[in-house]
DNA sequence: TTCTTATTTAAGCAAACGCTAAAGTAAGTA
DNA sequence: TACTTACTTTAGCGTTTGCTTAAATAAGAA
C-alpha cells in the first residue's frame, strides 16, 4: 500500500506509518488551524485583528481609517474574516461594529498579546 | 493629515488616533508574524511542520511518503519554509535532512502542540 | 566512467488573492 | 420624497500561489 518514493537504506518504515497515522488523527484539526492561519497570514488581516483584540469594536470606517485603506479593501477583508469565524458582525444603525468571534480567540490571542505589550507604553485595560 | 473616510458622530478622534500609534508600534512585529502565518497557513506546509515538531528530523523523501505527494512539490514548500527561516537542513549524503529552527518555534509550537495531543494516543516522549 | 538515487530547479498553467472602480443596498436626514 | 452616509457587492485586472512535468545537480555504487 505504501507508495515509496525512495528506497531508502535506513528506511525507518515502522516511523513513517507511525507518522502517517498520527497525522490522519490531527488531520481535521490541522486543516481547521491552516485556514485561520491562513487568514492571519494576510498583513492587513492581522493587523485588523491585531486592532480588533485591542479595542473590542470597530466599524468598517475606522478599520480603514487606521490602516489607511480604500474602504471597499477593507469590507473584502472583513467578509473573510467572518466567513472564517474569527470575527462578527453587529449592525447599528447604518454603521457595523466588527468583533472577534470566541471561536478562534484561543489561537489568535496568543499569537497578537507579544505584539500588544511591546507597542503598549500605556497598558489600557 | 487624518484623511478620514467617512464624517462619523462619535467618530473618537483620539482612539483612532491612538489606534494609529499602537499599530505603528507593533507593525515590525505584526509583519514578521504574518510571513510565518502565511508560511504555515497552507495545509501542506502546516502538516510538515507538525510531521517534524513530533519526529525531530526528516528527509524530503520522507515527507513526500507521509503526505503523499509529489517530491518536487515537497521540495518546493520546504525551500518556503527555509526561505522564512522556519526550518533548516542538514545535508548527510545525499539525503537532506530537514529540521525546525528555533526562529519562529515560539510561535508556531504552541499552535500545533494542541493538535498533537489528540493525535497520540501513545504519549511518545 | 556510467548508472542509479535524492533533491533541486525551471517552465508552464490553472486557480486563488488582493486591489481598484463602479454599482447596489440599507438606514438615517432634510 | 430626494439626498447623504455606511457599507457591501460585482467586475475586472495584475500578481501570487501551488501544482505537474521535465531537466539539472549532487552524491554514492557498480
Amino acid at each position: 500500500m505504501s507508495s515509496s518514493s525512495c528506497i531508502r537504506v535506513f528506511a525507518d518504515t515502522a516511523h513513517i506509518e507511525q507518522s502517517k497515522h498520527r497525522l490522519a488523527a490531527a488531520e481535521p484539526e490541522l486543516q481547521s488551524l491552516a485556514a485561520v492561519l491562513a487568514l492571519a497570514g494576510n498583513e492587513v488581516r492581522l493587523k485588523m485583528l491585531f486592532l480588533l483584540l485591542d479595542k473590542q469594536q470597530l466599524c468598517v470606517c475606522d478599520l480603514a481609517d487606521v490602516l489607511q485603506m480604500n474602504v471597499s479593501a477593507i469590507s473584502q477583508h472583513l467578509r473573510k474574516l467572518k466567513d472564517g469565524g474569527v470575527i462578527q458582525a453587529r449592525k447599528v444603525g447604518q454603521t457595523v461594529f466588527y468583533s472577534l468571534s470566541a471561536a478562534h480567540l484561543a489561537v489568535l490571542q496568543p499569537l497578537l498579546t507579544p505584539a500588544s505589550t511591546s507597542a503598549s507604553l500605556t497598558p489600557a485595560r
